[in-house]
DNA sequence: AAAAAATTGTTATATTATAACATTTAGCTA
DNA sequence: TAGCTAAATGTTATAATATAACAATTTTTT
């Protein structure tokens, strides 16, 4: 799937940006939480839960299951990572900033993920919602398939 | 949730047509598979697995976990029924023959789910998978929030 | 410095799902 | 129709995902 130039680049703008975020929001952006958020943008292969565990568990902290799903709720919350319901695994958020309905193409060959938005795709949905009078509170849309770069 | 007038023809029919499906397809639709699409049928509420259980636990079979999940999974692979990845749970399909991209409305108030599909926004997809060169497989499009009915 | 609030630690357990192998049942074939 | 085969179901065990509840610690506020 194609992504980033500079992946290390990628992480560090994206740890940065949390942390501006945060101060921004006057949200506590803990040692935890932020090494969390970096496993988590290491690679655009989203992060299941229990590897995040392993990996915390490797440094300084006496991680527990609940030590992450925390760090997970916490940067789900801020809106700094999403979760992918059809894998059950966390992803960066690429635009953190921008609360727009976003979506989701997934490669089950790479395994890697990719965030999207279109317009065209937020106006259907609209349309549709407002047929069915129906006030929308969370969006999931993901896409499981095979990417170009895996033909 | 607005759905059928009269829901016990609702589940008869849907029943009868997996019924006729099967035929055609050659696949048995044993009593068991039955029994799981009309427990799933039985509210627009949708299923949990161990809720499905427990129900199956006061008939005739000695269920256990995967007594439901491989039912489940044979329901799944032939339409009959969709998994909601959101909230975990199983719901009938309502269009078993139109192998459509659906997508669900799930209100988190009075907990019910609606089926539907929408051709713009079936083209607003397609549009964004050409852009990006990714062959779809398995579409999730799923929607919380509250119905029309419990303003 | 004390109190309050937020974060993290810890133990236990709930929820969702599958692996692996045994048994039974249904459909086919000789 | 007896035996064979494949599919379905039974059974035991365990994997994978997630949360509840309470204790200890750290940070912020008063």
């Amino acid at each position: 799937m194609l992504h980033c130039e500079d992946h290390q680049v990628c992480i560090e703008s994206a740890i940065h940006e949390a942390e501006s975020i945060c101060r921004e929001k006057g949200l506590r952006f803990t040692e935890l939480r932020r090494e969390v958020l970096r496993l988590i943008w290491i690679s655009h292969v989203p992060a299941k839960a229990y590897d995040i565990l392993e990996k915390l568990k490797g440094k300084a902290w006496s991680a527990k299951p609940p030590t992450v799903y925390r760090a997970l709720d916490f940067l789900l919350e801020t809106g700094l990572v999403h979760k992918l319901d059809s894998i059950n695994a966390y992803i960066g958020c690429s635009h953190p900033r921008k609360q727009n309905e976003c979506y989701f193409l997934i490669c089950t060959d790479c395994n890697e993920a990719k965030e999207y938005s279109s317009p065209e795709l937020s106006d259907a949905m609209e349309l549709t919602l407002n047929e069915n009078s129906f006030r929308p509170r969370k969006v999931t849309l993901e896409i499981l398939g095979q990417c170009g770069e895996c033909e």
